[in-house]
DNA sequence: TACATAATGTAATAATATAACATTACATTA
DNA sequence: TAATGTAATGTTATATTATTACATTATGTA
């Protein structure tokens, strides 16, 4: 059970900002790989979902890119959002209707998110053993597997 | 890994009135148990919820009740929908805001939905050992588990 | 340049879910 | 059985999340 980073870090203060450029570079380094555009658009949204580790909500979005651009759309901000899933910058997390950056993008991986319920803080963990036995799961029942969440709400360290 | 119920039968034909006969003396015995009032309206949600294999959203719900109660509202379904899920007879299944049955509501039991993106159909299968090791990942990181939800997509047998 | 494609602008609306408060039904027990 | 408290439902309104449709603009390529 490999961690993708280390989450005891995330719930202790930490330089935030490191964060926030190697999600950056992360994400130029994918678009241009893909032959993606990273615009001003995704590129705003994309840090303003990493602006902390919270889940966020796409009218919560909306409200803070408004600031910068009174004239934005709902759509505007699921776009984008599309956008960043697509090229796996950010995951949506299901249960909350919200959405998380994802710290690991460049790697291929599979999540588990941990939610705590009070703070919203979101941990992603690498799954990748998980996966496999759902996925083993459902081949008994010759079911073809497309995409898996899994998300665990509780509560974190700090909220216990 | 053991199975819940026979998956394989209900993709196939079956006598589906006796899943529901089933799951409607489940639910009467499971309210008898707890001192919960199964209501005309709870049970019929729950009826229509569990009148397919299909999971089913709440406004189709709606209409379905309406065709008996024409004044019906939203939150009529939601109140019996929270009723139901709170005593184990429907889940929600996060990931298609919608709502199936469960067949095994009697059992304390972990699952797994699979869901086939093609036909609907939602199939829940026994996952305790899956639900071990994700609670195992959060304990590394002193997360205390409060609900998981697990959720595949993919096709179904019939429909891959 | 001309063209094709991708991205964005704009307006409207769809789909999902809850809040607030009034009324009715039900169970308990005085 | 009447009084009382609680649970369930009725009713209206509104909040929250997400998409459709079509026009316009930007970008890359022939
Ligand atoms: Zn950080
Ligand atoms: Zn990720
Ligand atoms: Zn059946
Ligand atoms: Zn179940």
């Amino acid at each position: 059970m490999k961690k993708l980073v280390d989450e005891k870090a995330l719930q202790q203060p930490h330089d935030h900002q490191l964060c926030m450029t190697q999600t950056l570079l992360s994400a130029e380094k994918i678009c241009m790989d893909q032959g993606a555009r990273l615009t001003a658009i995704r590129r705003r949204i994309l840090e303003l979902v990493c602006s902390s580790h919270k889940a966020i909500g796409a009218y919560e979005l909306l409200d803070l890119f408004r600031e910068e651009d009174t004239k934005a759309k709902p759509v505007t901000i699921y776009r984008a959002l599309d956008f960043l899933i697509d090229v796996g910058l950010v995951h949506k997390i299901e249960s909350l209707n919200a959405f998380i950056g994802c710290l690991q993008a460049e790697k291929k991986h599979q999540s588990v998110i941990l939610i705590c319920d009070d703070c919203k803080n979101a941990y992603e963990l690498d799954a990748a053993p998980v996966y496999q036995s759902v996925f083993e799961m459902g081949k008994k029942i010759q079911f073809t597997p497309r995409s898996l969440t899994i998300e665990l709400h509780g509560l974190c360290a700090s909220c216990a």
